[in-house]
DNA sequence: GTTGAGCGTT
């Protein structure tokens, strides 16, 4: 676990000045005190966790850094998810590729997007842009803004 | 099982 901070200590002291003054004044007994000052570090201690919670859900590091959409056309109606998954994986990390198809036939539309590391999009454009794919020419492209996803729960 | 410009749904 992570060490507590200052905040915690600080509060914590607090609670103990409180305590003594409020003690002071009626009975002051060692042992109470020392309970006091004891729930006092438990409720510093808990209120320390609760505002780090939040601080604590930032991961920089991760490798979904920046993750960008790409728009695939011209796809042979052969090609499968996995295919071009290896094919932009070439490039750059692919998070998820998603063809799509016609909600009425469920045929394939011929085209999809590829979500991947904004680090390749520019080399994925750049090389699989009007390239020969199962005898198809690709066309890549950066996707458009999509529309909000409507809550259709409610 | 077919077709061929285009920007999408869990």
């Amino acid at each position: 676990m992570k060490s507590p901070n200052i905040s915690t200590i600080v509060i914590a002291a607090i609670f103990a000045i409180i305590a003594f003054f409020v003690f002071s004044s009626i009975t002051a007994t060692p042992v109470v005190i020392a309970v006091f000052v004891f729930v006092s570090i438990f409720v510093a201690l808990i209120v320390n966790i609760g505002s780090d919670n939040p601080q604590a859900s930032s991961p920089t590091d991760h490798p979904t850094a920046d993750i960008k959409t790409l728009y695939v056309g011209n796809l042979p109606y052969r090609a499968n998810e996995t295919t071009v998954r290896e094919l932009f994986s070439t490039y750059g990390s692919v998070e998820s590729v998603r063809l799509m198809k016609d909600k009425h036939t469920g045929k394939r539309r011929g085209f999809g997007f590829v979500e991947m590391s904004a680090d390749g999009i520019d080399k994925a454009i750049e090389s699989l842009n009007d390239a020969e794919f199962k005898e198809r020419t690709l066309k890549v492209r950066e996707a458009k803004e999509r529309p909000e996803r409507s809550d259709t729960s409610e």
